[in-house]
DNA sequence: CTCCGTGCAAAAGGTTTGCACTGGT
DNA sequence: ACCAGTGCAAACCTTTTGCACGGAG
């Protein structure tokens, strides 16, 4: 459902930056949408390709960046070394795990109430923020409590 | 002062975890712990190698990767593909100017407390975060100013 | 019909790897 | 003297660019 409307959203977003929806556009936003991975180019690519045939990898870059221009995509802030990408544009939050290296979303709510006006005091215009945290996330926590257990047995 | 300290904790750091102190090292150290703007490792080539002929990159990348690992260096979260280095290990934030695209550190107390405990509530053991804020810089805010009382005249 | 958008090929940029040698400890 | 660390070259991966063609508006 919500899929669905935020497909009809995009697509909306896309025609009044006058961005024309081509076949390309639509398939690369269908596949994106729904993903909380923050896919790199190359994913989107493998992704796309099989419905795709003989889709260009330099289509695949040029379509997201025109997407996150016209704020369709927003790019992950992370420590790698590609560009990621988030299909979610609303305040969010992201969680590294350092055992496993994935990159999780985490809703605003987690952050408490953030105040930024303290910058703003320094001439500093904040239009948005997101919180980048580290640390272990549930999957890993179990698997390491897992092997304690055994451990002491 | 300051910079004096952090060169000889750095340098501790890697004594204690076994990591050899290199001319090379050294210098990239060296270069790296009085920078506040985050530098590539082209970057850095580029400072180190006037001072020290013959280096390599792969040097610097596996010295500037090794220097990670132990902590002493910490990759900066950003939305570009390529990856940057920061020299300060104490909790600190980002702004990343939307006009002019420069990414400048912050003090932690702009972000008031922010707890972190509804994640460990969710099995989420957070070691650490960082704020990724976005905006205008103080800078840009200025010449922006600048040129609307221009257009009024 | 007019351009914007695409595909292809090539280049540019960034990072990693294998191997032989050198310099720290 | 040993082994981690380095340099060089090459490979690899990611992203960008120029040009000609085709399809969306």
């Amino acid at each position: 459902m919500l899929l669905k409307e935020r497909l009809t959203r995009a697509r909306a977003l896309c025609r009044a930056s006058g961005l024309a929806l081509t076949v390309q556009r639509r398939v690369i936003l269908d596949a994106l949408l729904d993903r909380t991975d923050h896919p790199t180019a190359e994913d989107v690519f493998a992704a796309v390709a099989p419905r795709l045939p003989g889709l260009s990898r330099t289509t695949v870059y040029r379509v997201l960046e025109a997407l996150v221009r016209v704020k369709v995509l927003r790019k992950v802030p992370h420590e790698g070394a590609v560009a990621r990408f988030d299909p979610r544009t609303d305040r969010h939050h992201h969680l590294v795990c350092t055992r496993c290296g994935a990159l999780f979303d985490l809703p605003d709510a987690v952050a408490g109430q953030l105040d930024p006006s303290g910058l703003t005091g320094l001439g500093i215009q904040v239009s948005d923020y997101c919180i980048h945290f580290t640390g272990t996330c549930v999957g890993c926590r179990r698997a390491s409590l897992k092997s304690h257990k055994k451990e002491r047995r």
